[in-house]
DNA sequence: ATCGACCGCCTTTTT
DNA sequence: GGCGGTCGAT
């Protein structure tokens, strides 16, 4: 193993951290501190003192950052293949091997199906039908949001039943059937040997919490733990940590408090706090920035500083100035879009630049869209993170579900998207019938094909389902002997799929299943570099589900690919770029409308915008635009009260008036009615957080919205003239009820008076 | 069982 | 302004 000076590769803060004996700590990293530089290195000094690979845990967040890890440690000891040999990976993918391993004490299957959302989305909405209930009340997304946010806070179905207060709100509030969603949805998913995301988590917790044998085999194998981004673990992570962890072990966590960004699925940044009181950590603090220049840290600092209950620490950088942050206002959305694609442009030459060098940040995936238009006007090329990636296209998981099905033939889920894909006929009454028999008989999915015979089929469908399963068989057989590439290949030939893609006009559908298996043959010839020179090289359907199951787009990012990158700033979290525009910086979109009314969500709003801010290593340009079109609606937007915090001397302002002028705040916009009044509107349906029962001011404001008179709608008032396209010309007489539910009752000049909703009615005002 | 037309909701962030 | 879901017609 490679010798080599530690203390010459880090500076002190850096070195006492690494070299800390071995017991708990904690490493409070500013942004750009060299966080990943401390576990890596950490890591490799482990590994030069002797201690084995595979005793050493590290749990990360992104497939990305645990790569990434893994590649440093590789160059650091020179030794590629010890680091094989280590644990290191995201909670769910390092938890799910676990699991495999564990399964049967469970109750699972080894081959259990993981669910994405999209996967238990349909076996919700199945649930929610089978039991007759309301399907707006009961929306799936949001039965899934709530599901998914309970588990993070080990809410079983169990321990909601026995909480009368959230009962009893579900009564009040007309979902009182949620809890045996909840139970059905965790029952199914059991009998179809399937876990969700969640599951991954609360099963680990489960598994070590009940079992002392496991929990301590895995606690003595794993006598060195770390752990990244620590502010972000929520409760579940946290008691998992805690049962592999003794309060004398070596247990490393890292992370900054200032980052905390993803509370919405649970993150608790009290388990920083938590973690130094009762491990009583040694707590190291990384104050130096390396990333960025003068100008962008100070600034970033006065933003983050008015946030008060932080570990406090000055993130100091030794680089120069540099340039002053640019904030940008336009007049309109398209403007601003334009302005970033013209900016990149320009920087292109005069900074003489690369396209990857650009990042393009934003607070909601909806706002890509504005973005990409421009920069494909500028010809710029460009790749999006996040949103709709390449694996959650509906003809991608359509014959992953294929392989998924063979692998696991008691999961109802890909049963149901593969046995009418391509269409033959067998339509929902006929899956319903063999659903019905596997409840009669609590037979599983797998039994019941099997016994065909035995359900009462339309002779046609039957002879349908027997062709399909049939064409199955030789797949099943070929599963341990054929390579992924190789079977999905025959497989969509053998069921005709991009043919019959193709006949539905659906050309670009076909040329991605086509894609799908050349990237799976990317896999096997990955595979094979990798386990070069190893005795086996797993290249089966089982080995590439397990790869995929658990990716997201950033992790097949290539850092050579020259192109701006656009993303969401919670994507952007842990990667640096040269120049960084934060795009859309007005309230209501950073913070966010949703968060305005409490002050913990506005202080993890203003986290969110430092994490965005300190993205940037020399060039950092945020813009905010005055109007804003949004479904079919004119908005005007004031400015982020973040730039508020943003010290004149770091900054330059380009636009009209001036920013720190306070009339803009005193007004209150259509747009800010709008979005406040947002909150009350979904509440006769299930929402994420568990309800309490509505206070009398709620009560009064859900009135208010429906009588109340209204002086303006974004430029309609009473008196307007207005044209509607069926009604013909009328006046706006009245304007009832608070925006976005606003109706007006307008006289039309041949149609006589009607109350319209103003949302809907596309109203052209006239002069 | 399938297709086409319309309707409604969306827009917070993710492993 | 887009997508997915629902419903009615064949």
């Amino acid at each position: 193993m490679k010798k080599f000076d530690f203390k010459s590769e880090l500076n002190e803060e850096q070195y006492e951290a690494v070299t800390w004996e071995y017991s708990p700590s904690v490493v409070i990293a500013g942004a750009g501190s060299g966080k990943t530089r401390v576990i890596t290195y950490r890591i490799a000094y482990l590994l030069n003192n002797g201690v084995n690979a595979i005793n050493i845990l590290g749990l990360t967040f992104t497939n990305k950052a645990a790569n990434e890890m893994k590649e440093r440690i590789a160059a650091l000891i020179d030794n590629e293949r010890v680091t094989r040999y280590l644990m290191l990976g995201t909670f769910h993918s390092v938890f799910n091997k676990i699991l495999r391993r564990e399964a049967g004490v469970l109750g699972y299957n080894s081959d259990y199906t993981i669910y994405s959302p999209e996967d238990a989305y349909i076996l919700i909405r199945e649930i929610v039908s089978s039991m007759g209930l309301d399907n707006k009340k009961y929306d799936y997304r949001a039965v899934y949001k709530r599901i998914s946010y309970l588990k993070n806070y080990m809410y079983t179905p169990e321990r909601y039943l026995a909480n009368d207060d959230l009962i009893r709100n579900d009564k009040i509030n007309k979902i009182g059937n949620f809890v045996d969603v909840y139970e059905q949805y965790e029952k199914k998913k059991k009998a179809n040997n399937a876990m969700d995301f969640d599951d991954l988590l609360l099963n680990t917790y489960f598994l070590l919490k009940k079992h002392e044998d496991i929990r301590e085999k895995y606690k003595n194998l794993y006598g060195h733990i770390l752990v990244d981004e620590f502010q972000d673990t929520n409760i579940v992570q946290y008691e998992i940590t805690k049962l592999l962890a003794g309060k004398d072990d070596d247990i490393m966590v890292v992370g900054d408090d200032a980052q905390s960004i993803y509370s919405f699925r649970g993150a608790n940044l009290q388990n920083v706090y938590s973690f130094i009181r009762e491990y009583k950590a040694k707590k190291f603090l990384l104050k130096r920035n390396y990333r960025s220049t003068q100008h962008i840290v100070q600034a970033s600092n006065s933003l983050i500083n008015k946030n008060k209950e932080q570990i406090k620490k000055e993130v100091y950088s030794l680089k120069g100035y540099g340039n002053k942050i640019l904030i940008k206002e336009t007049e309109f959305d398209s403007e601003e879009a334009e302005f970033v694609a013209k900016d990149i442009k320009s920087r292109l030459y005069l900074e003489r630049k690369e396209y990857k060098d650009f990042a393009v940040l934003y607070r909601t995936n909806s706002q890509s869209r504005k973005i990409e238009e421009a920069l494909r006007r500028e010809n710029i090329p460009y790749r999006v993170y996040g949103g709709t990636s390449f694996y959650n296209r509906k003809e991608i998981k359509d014959v992953l579900a294929y392989l998924t099905f063979l692998i696991n033939p008691d999961d109802t889920v890909s049963f149901k998207r593969i046995v009418n894909f391509p269409k033959r006929g067998i339509g929902d009454s006929s899956v319903a019938k063999i659903f019905d028999y596997m409840t009669q008989t609590g037979k599983s999915l797998s039994e019941a094909l099997n016994e065909l015979d035995r359900i009462p089929l339309p002779a046609r469908s039957k002879k349908q389902l027997n062709d399909f399963l049939s064409g199955l068989n030789k797949f099943f057989a070929d599963l341990d002997s054929v390579s992924v590439a190789t079977l999905t290949k025959e497989l969509t030939q053998r069921f005709g799929i991009q043919e019959y893609l193709k006949s539905q006009n659906e050309e670009e559908k076909a040329a991605n299943v086509d894609e799908l298996i050349n990237s799976m043959a990317d896999f096997e010839a990955a595979a094979a570099e990798m386990e070069e020179g190893q005795e086996t090289v797993d290249v089966t359907v089982k080995a590439y589900l397990e790869s995929v199951s658990l990716i997201t787009d950033l992790d097949s990012d290539d850092e050579e690919d020259n192109k701006v990158r656009i993303m969401t700033v919670h994507t952007a979290k842990g990667l640096e770029f040269p120049t960084v525009y934060i795009v859309g910086a007005e309230e209501n979109y950073f913070p966010i409308s949703q968060s305005k009314d409490s002050q913990d969500r506005i202080n993890e709003e203003r986290r969110l915008f430092y994490v965005a801010m300190t993205r940037a290593m020399e060039n950092l340009i945020i813009t905010y635009s005055k109007v804003r079109y949004q479904y079919n609606n004119i908005d005007y937007r004031n400015p982020s009260r973040f730039l508020k915090d943003l010290p004149t001397g770091h900054i330059i302002f380009e636009g009209t008036g001036n920013l720190f002028d306070n009339n803009y705040r005193q007004e209150r916009t259509t747009a800010e009615t709008y979005f406040s009044n947002k909150r009350s509107e979904t509440k006769s349906k299930v929402s994420q957080k568990p309800a309490v029962a509505p206070s009398k001011e709620n009560l009064k404001k859900i009135n208010s919205r429906i009588t109340t008179e209204i002086d303006q709608y974004g430029n309609i008032k009473p008196g307007t003239r207005a044209k509607h396209e069926k009604f013909g010309i009328g006046t706006v007489e009245k304007l009832l009820g608070n925006p976005p539910d606003t109706r007006a009752i307008i006289n039309f000049e041949t149609q006589g008076q009607k109350t319209l909703l103003l949302k809907y009615a596309r109203l052209i005002v006239l002069g």
